[in-house]
DNA sequence: CGGCTCTTTGAATCACATCAAGGCCCGTGG
DNA sequence: CCACGGGCCTTGATGTGATTCAAAGAGCCG
């Protein structure tokens, strides 16, 4: 019932699933960031490249066995765990060039769900034969690292998130956070689709979605964006910015 | 002002800063773990033994150059962030025998501040020394990762507990975490004292130091805990699980 | 058209924050 | 010895931002 595919988006190159890390666009993004041209090839052998998941489709379940971790290369993918009394929480949300599924190296399972939120495509990393490669290719290893104490870094922020700020500055923070990831990615910083659900967002702000629409009627009232359902445009970014910080200066 | 010494724990070991990890009790907890003998003495080569630090002082700085990681060897240290406009958030509290600082390594400057919460000793661990031995010592790499990714998975843990729960299913899971640390180091799991204010505590969880006065004289009357001053009982763990996992249950 | 889902908007409610006061502990100094 | 003051914690009264509940609007499709 999930298929609603009619929104077949840009993504035509991407769905070229064999291509190798070498011809990658997002190299400059992704594990092969630090490696020559020859040690790209050596991890791009071990990498079983472009999996294609459809919207909805799991990438790895929470309790699962961990064997591998994974590159975004096209869609969107979030990540979440769920408690015991069955609610979810959003645990981060992951464009192409980022990597996922690092919690599962601690105890070799999985600690939380993978879905897709679009038809996305991932590249599987085998996690053993990414460590005795780190091992033989100093920059491969230390780069891993830097991935691994990003997404430390990235959670610290979001436990700040919230743990301290108002609705407002959440959400702020949030559309700030996709502008930053997309134009690293080169795409616009300012006018962008969000693939992920109000549901979604809400969750991952730990919030309701309606409080969500509210907070989107008091930003568009100000002229700071103008939000149609999924497409976004941040009209005053310095604006979106002072609410994301200060909210209100005092 | 602090140093009511009366309850001296067994520490007295641990204030002989100058043991090798071979020797140090927390070698099952820390590091070396994965190590066999003669591995054990490379790791404690580049290792910078037992540092001591009084409460209140830092350990490193948010914003300061990133060197090394640390493991706590004996007392508390937290780890916090300053948003722009001067509020804190505690990201996190480590004991004997946990690891900190890898938030440094992706951009090699640190993201968060360490802070001793009570006089303590740090084991000072130069990163780059680590990540070469790190390609030499396949099992010391692959213990690494897990502990990274065990710091990411806690991040997560409370990413949820802050998304989602109640005050008592915050503090009732606080005090589950630290139960569960203690026993790890063969401490009581049911009586304990909490190294850290109650401003720390709240901070922590999102909550105001009212709140959690409240919530610990709910917990009380429901004679769950007894609480006096920073000491802590569990008396009822079961129930005390169920406040932290479905409050209610409804 | 009707049926579906997602979003928006309004009104009532609630959990926690804020504000304010008082208690307890301990150290200091008369 | 007691009086005083400063931390820190507790308790109560009041306020508020976000949730909840409810209903209506908007887009999509069979």
């Amino acid at each position: 019932m999930e298929q609603q595919l009619r929104l077949v988006r840009e993504t035509s190159c991407h769905h070229n699933f064999k291509i190798s890390c070498n011809n990658c666009r997002l190299n400059t993004l992704c594990l092969p960031l630090s490696l020559n041209g020859s040690d790209v090839d050596d991890l791009d052998a071990i990498i079983q490249r472009g999996r294609p998941v459809q919207k909805g489709e799991h990438i790895f379940y929470e309790g699962g066995t961990f064997t591998s971790i994974y590159a975004v290369r096209s869609g969107t993918v979030k990540t979440f765990s769920i408690s015991e009394d069955g609610r979810e929480q959003v645990a981060g949300f992951y464009f192409p060039g980022e990597l996922l599924g690092m919690d599962g190296i601690s105890r070799n399972i999985h600690q939380s769900n993978a879905v897709a939120l679009e038809t996305s495509a991932v590249c599987e990393i085998p996690f053993k034969s990414l460590g005795e490669l780190s091992a033989k290719l100093p920059s491969l290893q230390s780069h891993f690292f830097q991935l691994m104490s990003r997404e430390i870094t990235e959670d610290q922020q979001l436990i700040t998130l919230l743990g301290k700020s108002s609705a407002e500055e959440r959400f702020a923070a949030f559309l700030l956070s996709i502008s930053s990831r997309n134009s690293r990615r080169n795409l616009s910083s300012t006018r962008f689709r969000l693939p992920m659900s109000r549901v979604d967002i809400g969750n991952y702000l730990g919030l309701t979605i309606e409080t969500i629409s509210r907070v989107i009627g008091r930003l568009q009232k100000q002229e700071i964006v103008v939000i149609n359902n999924k497409e976004v445009e941040i009209v005053q970014y310095d604006s979106l910015l002072k609410v994301a910080r200060v909210q209100w200066s005092k």
